[in-house]
DNA sequence: TTCTATTTGTTCGTATGTATG
DNA sequence: ACATACATACGAACAAATAGA
């Protein structure tokens, strides 16, 4: 290897995470953990830098997004005033991000039940939102509150045949399907476009979740669209009452963008 | 400490907007009128300040309030995709927005079914996230579908006594308790944090919708918060299977989080 | 009331890391 | 390997809003 360039001033050693991402992290914490209360000042961006070690450019990226996940609002001249604690997850799960996704992906065993390879009939076709007599793949799942727990997601999940290898490795993988396509095929997933509705659970589903047919669950349906506005994934997933819940702040946008 | 430097350098040129709203603003405006299509790429961040003049700082900022508004995402390595050409416009009762909220309210019929002036318990104040002891409003109101048509929605609507005349208004108005309490107090409305699940009704929410006692329904809580992080509405409204969708699209996030 | 210290907002500059093609 | 492009990170300075003296 060549000579090391030597740097004028911080050795960079590398980050595993980002720093702003350490520092989010860290404060987010401290919020969940009540350490600052809501409506209470967070420390100034000075002083976090003091504390932190790291530059004031890095705390304004960590606080933006303690503000986008609508932990704190800033006012100039003022403070960051800390808005909710929003904590409770004392039961259920509350997804607000392609994180939170993934989080809740990772936390909660899957069962993979079975997987087919069906031609795309037109009622499913307009419900997919695809063309007809195309082969897609349908995996079924289940998801648990825990191992042996109790089941908490029963899912139908739809991708075109294509992505086959990516379905094989569902079983000995972890991820969500999603991540092994991106991973895979390097498709990214640009947005998901989710529904929710309440609707009264198919045999099958109530089958899976150990309820009558006809109870009524939590539907999410879920369109992964990748950065070319092409459709990758579709799911249904349905919870039984209690075991999901989705949290969202929706700010006014007047103008205001947070550096 | 002591002695100082004047306060007073340079005759400072009067806030106009800020660099990276005009920047942003013309980029959007590009992007409208098809100068940038869908699945392009934007020009490069260096090649955007050459042409605005402006830091590379400035530049990023502006792209990351196109990316909040979902116009564009940015790919290491590759550029910044354009991804739609405008901000879409939601349908059925898809709440994405404040508008989208108003929109709704102003769509159906509300009754209002009761105001009732409480000391706030313990219990309650958990609930709200407020202090006990406090009197508050306590309004039930209903909506449906059209005049004379179900039930599609029971809500608990809570706010401090002080907004006991727009409380008063709200039985001549058809407008939400948010929306009155902005009109006659000035306060505005920066933030409203939703959370969706099913529950089982109580009994007087199903005595409202016409359900049995016990019925899954979709809960949908709001708290109403100001831009100074005080809590000016919380509502607990629940819906019939059916009679409530909930559309979100997720993105991707940029530059923060992301393990 | 005015003044002043504090705090966030805006903007520049520079350098380096890392993914993409 | 290489150039390009975005991501992260440091430093500096001033503007503007706020709150308290």
């Amino acid at each position: 290897m060549t000579a090391k360039k030597k740097p004028v001033r911080a050795a960079p050693q590398r980050a595993a995470r980002p720093k702003h991402s350490v520092v989010a992290a860290a404060l987010i914490d401290e919020i969940r953990s009540g350490r600052h209360a809501p409506g209470a000042l967070l420390p100034s961006e000075p002083e976090l830098c003091r504390r932190f070690e790291v530059s004031r450019h890095t705390i304004r990226v960590a606080l933006r997004s303690l503000y986008e996940k609508g932990l704190i609002l800033s006012r100039q001249g003022h403070g960051s005033i800390v808005q909710a604690t929003a904590v409770e997850p004392r039961y259920g799960f509350a997804c607000s991000s392609i994180d939170d996704l993934l989080q809740y992906a990772a936390a909660t065993p899957r069962e993979v039940l079975g997987t087919a390879r069906i031609d795309v009939d037109p009622a499913l076709a307009s419900w997919l939102g695809c063309e007809p007599g195309y082969p897609w793949w349908e995996i079924r799942t289940r998801r648990l509150q825990e191992a042996g727990g109790a089941a908490i997601a029963s899912s139908r999940v739809y991708v075109p045949e294509v992505y086959g290898a990516a379905v094989r490795e569902l079983k000995k993988s972890p991820l969500p399907l999603f991540a092994l396509m991106e991973a895979r095929y390097g498709h990214h997933i640009a947005q998901i476009r989710q529904t929710f509705s309440v609707v009264a659970a198919t045999a099958g589903e109530a089958a899976d979740l150990g309820l009558e047919a006809g109870a009524a669950v939590m539907c999410v349906e879920r369109r992964f669209i990748d950065e070319r506005g092409g459709l990758l994934e579709v799911s249904r997933s349905v919870h039984p009452p209690g075991a999901f819940r989705y949290e969202l702040t929706v700010r006014q946008m007047l103008g205001t963008e947070r550096p």
